[in-house]
RNA sequence: GGGUCGGUGUCCGAGUGGCCAAAGGAAGCAGACUGUAAAUCUGCCGGCUCAGCCUACGGGGGUUCGAAUCCCUCCCGGCCCA
């Protein structure tokens, strides 16, 4: 046969971007256009945080390439928890904080999908599970779904064998109900949304396949799974989780400032395969990028390109010049030289803090109370660790007495307070 | 319901009467080297009025000069039996 692989197949392989699929006809199918593609994602959390990012941005792909999106939330299963990839029992989610996590979502997929799109058979919708497993009667469920799996076959799947071979912990009935429910969602899709395709991350492979089963058998019909690579960082830990927590997307919780500089500190032996997995340059462009980063690596031109590309995306273009002139000042040049509008736009996004002004009256007060009641520091004890180390900076000046006291002789504009730690944490204290 | 094993610091995990703020590992923080990278090395890693003191080993009570360690009781979890 031998037949060239379409335009979407190569640029996918191209990007490592399919970890598994069922059956590369699904490409033949998508270049016949008409085709829906889902992803789901738990909604246990009010934003989504830059591991949503893959699936999300493939579905994007698959936009562009005719395929309708069609992204699910989970509030129906968020209520239940996934066990794939879990290694401990999820805690359930409350129906109401559910509901608020959802409308939050709902604006930051507005920027990776296209839900405006003139052309009904592309644009992007999004899907709240509950909508129809809420009113799912048990017995109807069981006579429709659960009838056409063996438990012997469901106990076999990783996600359950992992947890049943721990000697502590084992998986609950609900928990084991999960992947059916999954399989459940795809074949409700299929009915009402004629979506055949499911993509999401490699440990949803076992679960994406249930429901192909599912549709097989209920409505026997063909339908497909791409699973897309977990993805991991160099050092094989988790991706999008910092020192302080997830990287989100909500700019309240992680700022545009600090997603371009998560991007920016890609390591090397990383930056080749993330900029294929996020950015949407073609190929030759991001070779280029790769061949820079071999040869110049000091100057990170493909680390300030990924960055820039996931910031504007995520957070527009304004947010992202603010995010690079803050980048700039506080790498490039002293801030004391900074105007008070200066240091406003870049600190404006910066972790900041409120001290009432009158703390600084006369003796002033001593350094470590400022880290450690500006949040900096969690403790006292931590703060005079810190300095007692040397990372500790105030206005950009390392500062190693812990006995330190700060007057309103050190504030920038009157007001300010900008403190570093070791050499990249900031924190602005505004005194008022 | 019965039996049994277990609940230790952010996590994993030693410790079974004093030498325990508690081994070891991971994560994290700071420093050095660099490129705001990786790797490596060094130090730190409960709190405080910081070379001393306070609070801690699921909760409560008890034994003891002294308990994470022993006893009682309660709570929670694993496994096995019913």
């Amino acid at each position: 046969m031998g037949k060239m692989p379409s335009a979407l197949e190569s640029d996918l392989s191209y990007r490592n971007l399919i970890h598994q699929v069922t059956s590369r006809d699904v490409f033949d199918q998508i270049s016949n256009g008409g085709m829906s593609a889902y992803a789901g994602f738990d909604p246990t959390s009010n934003s989504l945080h830059v591991g949503h990012l893959l699936p999300l941005l493939t579905l994007r792909r698959l936009q562009e390439n005719g395929v309708r999106p069609i992204v699910v939330a989970g509030g129906g299963t968020g209520m239940i928890g996934d066990p794939s990839g879990k290694s401990a029992e999820r805690n359930l989610l409350e129906p109401d904080l559910l509901a608020s996590n959802l409308r939050a979502i709902e604006a930051q997929l507005g920027r990776l999908l296209d839900f405006d799109s003139p052309n009904l058979s592309t644009r992007a919708v999004l899907v709240d599970n509950s909508s129809w497993l809420s009113g799912l009667s048990l017995l109807e469920f069981l006579r429709d779904v659960g009838k056409h799996f063996s438990v012997s076959q469901m106990i076999a799947k990783d996600s359950v064998k992992l947890r049943l071979e721990r000697s502590q912990g084992g998986i609950s009935y609900t928990e084991f109900s999960y992947m059916l429910l999954q399989a459940y969602d795809f074949a409700w899709l299929y009915d009402n949304y004629n979506c055949k395709i499911q993509i999401g991350a490699s440990d949803q492979w076992g679960n994406i396949t249930m429901g192909i089963e599912l549709i097989r058998r209920l409505r026997g019909a063909e339908s497909w799974g791409i699973t897309i690579p977990l993805l991991t960082q160099g050092d094989g830990t988790k991706f999008g989780k910092t020192e302080s927590g997830s990287v989100w997307l909500d700019a309240s919780k992680t700022s545009p400032y600090e997603l371009y500089q998560f991007f920016l500190n890609t390591s090397d032996a990383d930056i080749g395969q993330l900029m294929k997995y996020f950015s949407f340059q073609t190929p030759e462009g991001i070779e280029e990028l790769i061949k820079l980063t071999a040869s110049e690596p000091e100057a990170r031109r493909a680390q300030r390109a990924l960055a820039g590309e996931v910031v504007e995306m995520v957070h527009g273009t304004e947010s992202l010049s603010s995010a690079k002139r803050i980048s700039e000042s506080l790498f490039s040049t002293s801030i004391d030289r900074l105007s008070e509008k200066e240091l406003n736009e870049a600190f404006g996004n910066a972790p900041s803090s409120k001290i009432s002004m009158g703390l600084l009256a006369g003796p002033g007060i001593s350094l470590l109370e400022i880290m450690a009641q500006s949040g900096l520091e969690k403790s006292l004890s931590s703060a005079r660790r810190t300095v007692t180390q040397g990372g500790a900076y105030v206005n950009n000046q390392k500062q190693t007495d812990p006995e330190l006291v700060i007057d309103s002789s050190y504030l920038l504009c009157n007001r300010y307070l900008v403190l570093r730690k070791g050499k990249k944490t900031f924190h602005v204290v505004t005194f008022a």
